[in-house]
DNA sequence: AAAACATTTGGCGAACTGCCCAAAAAACCA
DNA sequence: TGGTTTTTTGGGCAGTTCGCCAAATGTTTT
């Protein structure tokens, strides 16, 4: 693995290391639709002001979303919207894993806390 | 934010910081071309076995690779290649992201660590 | 200038990550 | 069976993340 190569790896690994986190993408959707002040996702999202205040200073860090001081508000908006499109496919991994997570439930002895074909 | 929505984006949160990583970047673009075995992959990469291994688990746990045991190799391929399209888009990203980060480098005083204009 | 509002920053504890090493498992060969 | 190969698992250490609270900063209003 070359130094270039390594480089760029990091640099993707750092764009999704910022994304992946529920707040954070509730963010970016939230942002994809119009742009928002921290009060305002605060609010949504029900967790304290500065919480949010950082998970936004990490997208910002990232290069995920943009910041623009009007007032005393700051508002973000997600630079790139087609970030969000990648989960079409995603949504196929999250599928296609949880069926085979249930298939291996039902296959544990209920002993095992296994699932029974009921609850399914 | 309902409980639904928050189950949705915590699946895809699993799933990105299961990415996030460049070792784990490389093993998915390495898995792309063609299954492979961990001991070839961190003959690859050129970290401790284990490491690797550990890696692999994060994957597969996050539905991202399948594995299958032949005599006493492990050999993993990628479930659904169209996961990598996605860096499309993070690479955008990365590229708006970095030449900010570039102009706001020039824009800083040479005793903050600012670049000179001749170093670009 | 003081009060009110919006945001960021610092600090702390609990939890998690990533790496290496050593040991255990599992499969194969002789 | 004993030895080799391949992979996984467990332990320990250093470093990071995440949430809340408190305090600081910046802006607007009175």
């Amino acid at each position: 693995m070359n130094k270039k190569r390594l480089a760029l790896l990091e640099a993707r690994a750092r764009i999704l290391k910022a994304m992946a986190h529920p707040t954070r993408l509730f963010i970016m959707e939230t942002l994809s639709q119009r742009e928002a002040c921290v009060c305002k996702l605060s609010e949504m999202i029900g967790a304290d002001i500065s919480t949010v205040s950082k998970h936004l200073t990490v997208l910002k860090n990232a290069g995920i979303v943009l910041d623009e001081k009007r007032g005393s508000q700051v508002f973000y908006n997600l630079r790139c919207p087609c970030i969000l499109d990648f989960f079409d496919c995603v949504e196929t991994v999250i599928k296609t894993a949880t069926e085979a997570q249930i298939k291996l439930a039902r296959a544990l002895p209920a002993s095992c806390g296994g699932f029974k074909k009921s609850r399914l």
